[in-house]
DNA sequence: GGATGTGAATGTCTTCACAGCT
DNA sequence: AGCTGTGAAGACATTCACATCC
């Protein structure tokens, strides 16, 4: 497939989310024009990233809802669900096990792990935290492929080694530090101090 | 100002985070390529980037560690420190409050807020949440630049309109909405599931 | 008539490559 | 000699504008 852009499949997740919103109006059609609206974006950039993909729509018409919000959640990957485990039992892993959006979209949370002997063992959210010297043997069992990481920085890249050696290929990283990884393992890095220091650069330069 | 690109700003922040950790070590010098193999890009990039801002090495030499830390603070806005307000004392909240990057930082928060009387009163971190009734009324006495909102996504607009009626010019939003405020206030809008979905995507795509 | 799909034009970001300091 | 700083080239992303089809 040709080489898709990181902002259109952001862009494509957007319009989903905006596309069941309609759908839960009642509304079967719409525009380009009005995902654009939703989305902060142009007519023109929704259907030029759609177009990668196919053509979906209808001349003079727009796109049928449900049909458009079943191509996408298609190429996003979204038909099946997705067994997700999480390593690190801190405050930012426990609001992630209970966040509904995971759920909702086909992810689900199926295992914590954690080294602390003080929470191994410990229920969250149904599940019980277990030792991280059990990661290894869980997953050749029942295999995962996407982890999340919330370790501190220190012990980060040491988890992500054992998660790839355990056959894990998708990784959302939360801890601050780069992660190196093999070419066919993904990585994706959330870092909130980051984030807030876009903020403060747009505050101090203006 | 020269418009500078969110990813510019964004690699500048990688930057700083590795400068830091030179410097723990003793380090005193830095050339551009090895902060691009430890941020993952080239070392023409870090310096395109730091050219937009001045010309802050040494030819032959390298950049001082400490210097450039000074310099890219002041870039991105964190001579100062902040007061943060958070809105919503949720779990994301929760975590949030205590996350021990802000206050390094220098991303301070001053105050929680909710409109749920259960949670109003209850000690976070050693601050109370207090009701949002008093959110305009406590902005007025004590400003702040910086809000957090973390409401579900029925009342993020509500609640921005709010904040930035009291005068708050930038606000990271976990609520999964497209917010509208006005030219003047930044918005920076971060979703667990979205990026979760961009690792489905790689993984749906190979 | 109305909205899509898409080449072409424009704009933005990254990489190259080398002159210029230290 | 070594590494920065930066125009110029190249790659990539967005926007324009219009032929095409419902």
């Amino acid at each position: 497939m040709r080489k898709i852009s990181e902002s259109t499949v952001r862009r494509l997740s957007l319009y989903l989310r905006f596309l069941e919103h309609f759908a839960a109006q009642g509304q079967t059609t719409i525009s380009s024009a009005e995902l654009a609206r939703r989305g902060g974006t142009t007519s023109a950039q929704v259907r030029k990233d759609l177009s990668f993909f196919g053509s979906f729509g209808k001349r003079g018409l727009g796109y049928s809802v449900s049909e458009l919000t079943a191509r996408i959640r298609d190429i996003l990957g979204l038909r099946r669900t997705y067994r997700v485990v999480l390593v690190g039992a801190g405050r930012i892993g426990s609001a992630l096990v209970q966040y509904p959006g995971f759920r909702q979209r086909g992810f689900h949370v199926a295992a914590i792990y954690d080294k602390d002997p003080k929470k191994i063992g410990s229920r969250w959210n149904g599940l019980v935290v277990r030792d991280i010297r059990h990661l290894d043997g869980d997953l050749g069992k029942e295999p995962s492929d996407i982890a999340i990481v919330v370790t501190p920085a220190e012990s980060a890249q040491e988890v992500v080694d054992r998660l790839v050696h355990a056959g894990v290929k998708a990784i959302l990283n939360f801890a601050p530090v780069q992660l190196a990884v093999p070419a066919d393992v993904v990585v994706k890095s959330v870092n909130m101090a980051l984030e807030l220091e876009t903020l403060s650069f747009a505050l101090a330069n203006r």
